[in-house]
DNA sequence: ATCTATTAATAAGT
DNA sequence: TACTTATTAATAGAT
């Protein structure tokens, strides 16, 4: 319910998924509120945003909603008390402590470093990944700097304009002495359409990994 | 968002209520989900109807919210004995919660994820350090198949050896009808030094990666 | 934070 | 409870 329609799946770039977090949590209280007014349900939300932060809303209290979810499964756990408090948290942190285990050596083995525990069809797939995304980094890179070029060209048309503007107001709007306006306007920092061909093709070269097929790059003499 | 408009207040009409109930609750589920998954947070939602019934969703569980819950709101809350060690425990897991999370990103990046803060730099790096893992696994993948490829020829060998021994036996230690023997011995598996040749010759070349450099001639197409 | 085009939720009706 | 549809509400993307 948007400019365009998003799919379900954690939204990667932070800064609009803090937004969205913001949006959707403000949404999602305010529906948990009409939901108790309207049908006269108890109701306890809580949310933790990735940095930690808690927001919440019960219409009743927390500590009812939690009292009564106990009650309901019959879990006769202390949920609410802190009895068990140090256990929690040693169990959290073993916890975490596996996750992290696990995260590390996956991320050893994208570096390419500790694969002697793995098969072959295991690195053909790591194979297979680091290529995805090998394409994937590279095509952000080459768009930011297509992106960049883009910019520079119309900033650059633009003060090409300007300078045709004051060329006319300097020299007058008579076609007279077009040679020597045209070697003016045009040298420095040579500005035009024409400069985006060049630029381009550099750009899109490298992406052939002269490295990796020595023969077909060098043959230009680069 | 409906036929008309309604009033935030409860609906006196348990019919219509039990109906809105039905499909609020529906909706605030899916809300509640849909928020934990794009905005990786943590959510914890307990809904009980009029009648009692239960219906709740929890992103972790519900236990893991409830008891961050707790520690969230109780800072201040128990200042006995066994604080300092909770606190010890609390600090371990955050830090821990910490490493998580950078090594998360980092490792989504080199999935080719999650690019967009990136700079043109950071993009490069990442670039290099995808090639310099991609020949390290490629190496590796190579070198488990060259020493299969070498245990299977020292085993071809040895049975080589022995069929050699075998037929020694059965047609006697005599030099005579040689030509005989060779077209025996050295058909059905083709066992021998010289296969590794052509082997290796296989293995090596598929790394110029035929589908990043389409042909080297396309580039004047281009 | 604000705006607004669009999608999503849902009130009412069947 | 399940559809359908007209309408409102939420919100994605842009500013």
């Amino acid at each position: 319910m948007g400019r365009g329609k998003i799919v379900i799946r954690r939204i990667d770039n932070s800064t609009s998924r803090q937004v969205t977090f913001s949006k959707r949590r403000n949404g999602l209280l305010k529906k948990a509120k009409e939901l108790a007014i309207l049908c006269d349900a108890e109701v306890g939300l809580m949310i933790f945003s990735s940095t930690g932060k808690l927001y919440d809303f019960a219409s009743t209290s927390m500590k009812s909603a939690i009292e009564r979810f106990n009650k309901t499964k019959e879990e006769h756990h202390q949920l609410g008390s802190s009895t068990s408090e140090i256990k929690f948290w040693q169990r959290e942190a073993a916890m975490l402590r596996q996750q992290l285990q696990n995260l590390q050596e996956s991320h050893r083995q994208m570096m390419g470093e500790e694969l002697s525990g793995l098969g072959i069809k295991e690195l053909q797939s790591l194979e297979n990944q680091l290529e995805i995304s090998l394409r994937g980094v590279r095509m952000k890179k080459d768009q930011i700097l297509m992106d960049e070029i883009e910019e520079l060209s119309q900033k650059g048309d633009l003060i090409h304009q300007e300078n045709v503007e004051l060329y006319k107001k300097v020299y007058g709007t008579s076609d007279g002495n077009g040679t020597n306006r045209n070697s003016v306007l045009t040298n420095g920092l040579g500005i035009g359409e024409d400069l985006q061909v060049p630029v381009n093709l550099q750009l899109s070269q490298p992406h052939q990994h002269s490295y990796e097929t020595p023969s077909g790059a060098t043959k230009l003499g680069l």
